[in-house]
DNA sequence: CATGAATGAGATTTCATTCAT
DNA sequence: AATGAATGAAATCTCATTCAT
């Protein structure tokens, strides 16, 4: 997996989104987007981050990719591996994505930079919505689910101290600076819309720089 | 209420918790938490915080306090309005303690990290427990009783905008880190225990006002 | 009974409504619907008539009284004692404006008029509405209650089925032509009211006996 | 739907209330009574029938199905939903069944004749049960489904207007004498029983056909 | 794989009724 | 007689899940 990762992020360097997908897809690393399981996982996700996952009935799952509530059951063992499996590719996505465009910044300013725009896109991209769910939705998740995606998770968060440290953040605790950003960065979800007269997602992405790293 | 609002900030000056409570019931603003109605209240918002709204019951709560959960709907027509009560209680109360903090703070920075404290108080402390709600439930409102919950937080927020504004905090847009600190501080529940060996509170309060007033 | 019907139906024969109902009150066949018990009588009435007997609730009674739905405990044993009550009720008082009319009336076939007019009045009358519960709400009655009304609607039945012979309608079967009655008479509360430029009471009772006994 | 009420009524001039039926499940007016959703219909008629629709539970109907009281929501979203569509499925049936009856009478008076029998056939038969349903449960629905079943009334109503001035009953208003006959004939339900040494069903329509059009 | 029907456990809600004060 | 709180049985409804076809 380590291999993989590295030998990724040369691949990864110039990709954009898309084509960041379709080469995690040809590893079996996510789901192809594309096919049925694929548009499943991005309906449940963009769902669960509008309503929540209490509030997402299988049947609207369904009934967006235009097949019945049973059908649903071919794919997945239940409701919970769903959101389990769409916390796995959003994850492992947003891996990917926030280890190649570090690669691509050089200062560790900018590398910190590239890590608050990498996941500010996980989180409101279209690609595969949306990192918010892993904040908002972690109690939603059953205790071995939890296990699973934290093992994945742990990689990312590496990457993100790593660069917290390099960009000498006051405040001192890489640690809780972290913290404060992953709550900080999820809950844009709830105000901050891209598509608009306002601020693009890399704007927004400097200003949060600021703050965190004057 | 204007004229209600200050001379409440006068009263609380100098009072407790449970002072303050009292002294908001008197004037009709909070339920008496030793009212059924209160303790309906109290259970439910521990409840909704601890498992989330979707996955407690009238059941859970209805038991806790002591009765069936039939009795239940002599205090409350439904369980959202079981959960917009609490909410508008928790801003109610959070706004009244937010404001006699801030007064009893001198310098802008002081009033800054009176605010902080102070939400992290609401949000961790045992008094009127509640305050991760109107984040983590928000969805879970319909939108008549979020109309209704918004324009009491209107009083909230604008406190904080205040103080942002005087704490001149870089970034410049108080209203871009306000949005970031709801979001950062919200998420301190899911991750940070008050009792332990750890920070304290205030302690926490100090780091984040470094963090986002150097 | 006999007797005290005999010497009542001298008493009314010039009583307007609201005297006739006085004057029951007085030997005790009506409630006063100026005591605590007849405005309830009244208010559940009312409701049952518009709404349906199941889908009024004793709440909904006790809050247009103005009092809460645990004392209307006081007065009545049950919901349903609440329906046999207005029923019984309804029956005394159609009873005595009906024989009240009829003597006024002189041909039989005023006296079938008189009848139907009285039928009316009592269908959309605001003294003690509502004749069509009687038909309506027969089978939210249960059988001991039901006994009890038909012993005092007997009566009541016995003075029509006069009438219509004495008028000789056509058809020639009086039960058969009273039933067709019952039913279109009390039909007319769901199309006819009586507030408005279109047909009076007294009209329509002229068009209703034009049909029966042209 | 004119055109097709117009073909239907040519091909329905022959056939048996069961080919009738058929036809118009055919046509996609009416549910396949031997469906799940057909049988559960039926069910429902029949019990809201005898017992009215606050007294039937969706238990009641589920259990004579032979299904358990979850699985009626697969079917319909509300019981206030069966009620709905029992209504509207019984008014088509009526139609289909009284323009097929009015156009094998010749004389307008045979067609008035033929317009009551249909009626009383429809409150008594067994084909389609539950017309009386829709004069008793009138106020068990609510507002948007009371148009709906009203649009569909409309043209049942339309063919009685018609067969009413055609016979000129005495009274001149076709619209009076059709709400009394609504009143009349739905009233039957409760006294009259088709089965038994009295009056036929026919015979009984000839004494009504007597009294308002003698 | 998809469908359509059903399951079954459990949720919320309703509401007549009771009762201590 | 009224209040306010609670009861408790039963109702409607929800929804993940199963399964024969």
């Amino acid at each position: 997996m380590h291999k993989g990762a590295a030998s990724l992020a040369r691949l990864g360097q110039n990709l954009s989104p898309q084509q960041l997908i379709g080469a995690l897809v040809e590893r079996g690393e996510l789901t192809d987007p594309g096919s049925p399981r694929g548009r499943l996982l991005n309906v449940a996700a963009r769902q669960f981050e509008q309503k929540g996952y209490a509030r997402t009935t299988v049947r609207d799952i369904a009934s967006e990719v235009g097949i019945l509530s049973g059908s649903i059951f071919h794919h997945f063992a239940s409701k919970e591996q769903i959101l389990c499996a769409v916390m796995r590719e959003v994850t492992i996505f947003a891996s990917a994505r926030m280890r190649s465009a570090m690669q691509q910044a050089e200062s560790p300013r900018d590398k910190l930079r590239a890590c608050i725009q990498s996941e500010l896109e996980a989180i409101h991209g279209q690609a595969v919505p949306g990192f918010s769910i892993l904040v908002l939705e972690w109690r939603s998740l059953s205790k071995d689910s939890r296990k699973e995606v934290l093992r994945l998770r742990d990689e990312y968060e590496h990457i993100w101290l790593i660069a917290i440290r390099a960009a000498k953040c006051p405040g001192g605790d890489a640690a809780l600076v972290r913290r404060l950003l992953v709550g900080a960065l999820s809950h844009t979800y709830s105000w901050f819309k891209p598509r608009g007269k306002g601020l693009s997602i890399a704007e927004l992405a400097d200003r949060i720089l600021l703050i965190f790293a004057p």
